[in-house]
DNA sequence: ATTTTTTAAGATAATTATATCCTTAAATAG
DNA sequence: CTATTTAAGGATATAATTATCTTAAAAAAT
């Protein structure tokens, strides 16, 4: 569904927004650490976030990634700088062209999968996914 | 969502199976010219399919590949076999272990979304997709 | 100011996915 | 039975993704 990229990029984010919430600001090696990542590929994907204005870092001892706290980012704004929005907009089958007008033989069928992803990415709260993390309903390793 | 092997693999079907309904048996010239895709590439997708039998094929002069008339072929079968089944079970943050036990942060979320595509997937017909390609309702290519 | 911590960036390596080529073998038509 | 057509399989090439390494630059703390 996602590219490796992504998904490291999705669990890093849901990492700093956690430790955000804490008032921390985690590094790299914790933040590879907690998410079960590749430091390097980790580290290239959170630069990418923060040179995007996606999530926020700050150099120099004590220094890392982080949210503000009333951010109000949903996961479709990662994906988006990440994986691009092909995965929200193109074609299932891959054609160049696709539309109501010349749709391909699953064009409806997708249309209806695909506009659920989107809206569920675009509606889903980072922060309040986090919030759960903390609480420890949910997990992002293993 | 798939991979260029399932896209390709898909329209060819597609294809196979429009030129079924007429009692034609495309070899792979034709078919990667129908759905204008890599000649080898395309070779090796349908060579895969007729191998695991969710398409059939007949060599020497006038063999190519087909369906047979009254195939009830899904969509399903078809990604299973190229891309496996990761995309209808796998977890959405690439987790090896992701379940309702111990969920990642978008299980509940992911889950419905995969399970429309699974349920798409399970429910489509090649063989109707095939007849609105006959009609001209839909195309596989550009 | 200097030192240390840490992000940032660039260059490089390994792996996987995509694509091609060439040879072999099967099967049909004549 | 033979020639021809076509799928099948193996080996190889190219491109993209994933992963790593090294060095530089920024910023905070002392």
């Amino acid at each position: 569904m996602f590219s490796k990229a992504c998904e490291y990029g999705i669990r890093a984010v849901l990492f700093i927004a956690k430790q955000s919430q804490q008032d921390l600001r985690p590094n790299i090696a914790e933040i590879s650490k907690a998410v079960d990542s590749p430091e390097p590929f980790t580290a290239k994907v959170c630069q990418q976030l923060a040179r995007e204005n996606v999530i926020r870092s700050r150099k120099g001892p004590n220094g890392g990634f982080y949210l503000e706290k009333d951010s109000t980012l949903k996961l479709a704004e990662i994906v988006a700088v990440i994986d691009g929005d092909a995965i929200f907009k193109g074609c299932g089958l891959g054609l160049r062209e696709c539309s109501s007008e010349k749709p391909c033989p699953v064009h409806d069928q997708f249309m209806i999968v695909r506009n659920g992803l989107k809206h569920m990415c675009e509606n889903t709260l980072v922060m309040e996914l986090a919030a759960n993390l903390e609480d420890g309903e949910t997990f992002l390793k293993v």
